[in-house]
RNA sequence: GUGGCUGUAGCUCAGUGGUAGAGCACUGGAUUGUGGCUCCGGUUGUCGCGGGUUCGAUCCCCGUCAGUCACCCCA
């Protein structure tokens, strides 16, 4: 056992889970492509304080969950524990709001939150997202959903449920916390330790406890949705219109919060069905958040975004035989033949194929055994005889036929497979 | 941060108070030049770490670390 480990809750991705990774990505990039997303790349360390003002200082994250540290200069710096902030800090600073009305960007990366690790929950785990700068919405609300749920089609995870709720703007989200409030409070002794804890500094929060006392209570509150102003309830009913005439289907849970404090109007999940994932099911979790462009020192900016996590993607996602990824495996009869052998597979790169060889002086069966387990259409021995005649003989792998051919022509004869 | 479970070969796991085994994998051969099937052989371990009980501990006890699952929270 070595005595080197990785860090807890960060984990290495081996190149035979690779491809795996690769699909998430690639499903991902073609997918927001239709969609008119363009990537960015942030730096994955940020000044603290980007998350403190951005997240909000009450949340868990900020709260006890944050990679913090000081470099040499005395800043305080963190790794970033999500990615929205780090993009709204990319988009001011560099004025993108003054040069396009509208920016949608897309970012895939890793991010860090000092959690207890679970099945599907890591220390550094990836996140995919997107962020729409500049339309107040609710038609790109609708977009975005109907995104998620297309790529995640598009990768065959379909058993999933999207759920949807408002959470309304300025004075009647302010409204509604007090309404929350009086109904809370008398009730206080009854909730459980965490809820009495939110209580008063994010009281929405309690109403997706899970402790059972809380949902008795939860369920009897007043509603969000009853608080909405006409302006809220009209983007809500927008948002719904648009999901209606897509087909996408969807939930509205009123008691839908989510743990962050940036979040105004559409808030949206979703969750896969399936039991694989315990109790980490949210695969995907998003929501407007109109104020903080405002917040940080922006122009006021209307912003939505959401998040996937890929790790739990991962678990949900249908096997798939991978791809081959060798042309050829070149084979030699004796150890003497080795420098043959390692030009003839260097042409054959040079040619554009992909072509390995174990060149180490073992037998031919171990050679073949290799080429075999590559996945490899074709194997190409090099022989005496062959060398002698200027040829080489070409092993069809899953045919299990061999033929001769002239050395000078193989490059042409395997291209054209 | 709290609780449960688990640490034996690269992987999946069995096992006994007298310091270890199987399957897979890797590898040699059966076939002096041909993979996938079959057969025969071989390599691989500080039995997580530290301490205690014992003549003796991989096994029992305590601690610790790690992994994992659940709670919390989230992606």
């Amino acid at each position: 056992m070595a005595k080197l480990r990785s860090v807890k809750g960060m984990n290495d991705l081996l190149p035979s889970e690779i491809p795996r990774w690769h699909r998430l990505e690639q499903v991902f990039r073609d997918t927001v492509h239709r969609y008119g997303f363009g990537e960015v790349r942030t730096p994955v360390v940020e000044p603290t304080e980007l998350f403190v003002r951005g997240i909000g200082d009450t949340t868990d994250i900020v709260e006890k969950e944050m990679y913090t540290f000081e470099d040499k200069s005395e800043k305080s710096l963190t790794l970033r524990p999500e990615g929205t902030a780090s993009c709204v800090r990319a988009y001011l600073e560099h004025a993108v709001g003054n040069v396009e009305p509208v920016s949608k960007w897309y970012y895939i990366g890793p991010m860090y939150r000092r959690e207890r690790p679970a099945k599907g929950r890591y220390r550094q785990f990836y996140q995919a997202g997107c962020e729409i700068y500049g339309d107040p919405g609710p038609y790109v609300d609708a977009e975005l959903i109907d995104l998620v749920v297309t790529y995640l089609g598009r990768l065959g995870i379909t058993d999933v449920e999207v759920l949807i709720n408002s959470l309304g703007s300025g004075d009647a989200r302010a409204r509604y916390r007090q309404a929350l409030l009086d109904y809370l409070r008398p009730r206080a002794a009854e909730l459980s330790e965490d809820s009495q804890r939110r209580l008063e500094r994010n009281p929405l929060r309690v109403l997706d406890s899970k402790a059972a006392q809380d949902q008795a209570i939860a369920a009897e509150a007043p509603s969000l949705l009853d608080h909405l102003d006409d302006e809220d309830r009209a983007h809500f009913d927008g948002l719904i219109a648009t999901l209606d005439a897509f087909g996408t289907p969807y939930r509205v849970e009123p008691k839908l919060v989510r743990g962050l404090d940036y979040y105004t109007r559409t808030l949206f999940e979703v969750k896969a069905r399936s039991a694989d994932l315990g109790a980490q099911s949210t695969l995907c979790g998003g929501g407007r958040y109109d104020g903080m462009i405002g917040d940080l020192g922006g122009p006021p900016t209307p912003a939505i975004g959401f998040a996937i996590g890929l790790e739990r993607l991962l678990i949900s996602l249908p096997d798939e035989t991978p791809a081959p990824t060798l042309d050829a495996f070149v084979v030699v009869q004796r150890p003497e033949l080795a420098v043959e052998g390692a030009k003839l597979a260097r042409e054959l790169r040079e040619a554009g194929l992909r072509v390995d060889a174990d060149l180490r002086g073992n037998s031919m069966k171990s050679q073949l055994r290799r080429a075999d387990k590559s996945g490899a259409r074709y194997a190409v021995v090099v022989g005496e005889r062959e060398l002698a005649e200027g040829s080489v003989q070409l092993k069809d792998l899953h045919a299990g036929t061999s033929t001769s051919v002239a050395r000078a022509a193989l490059n042409e004869t395997l291209a054209g497979e």
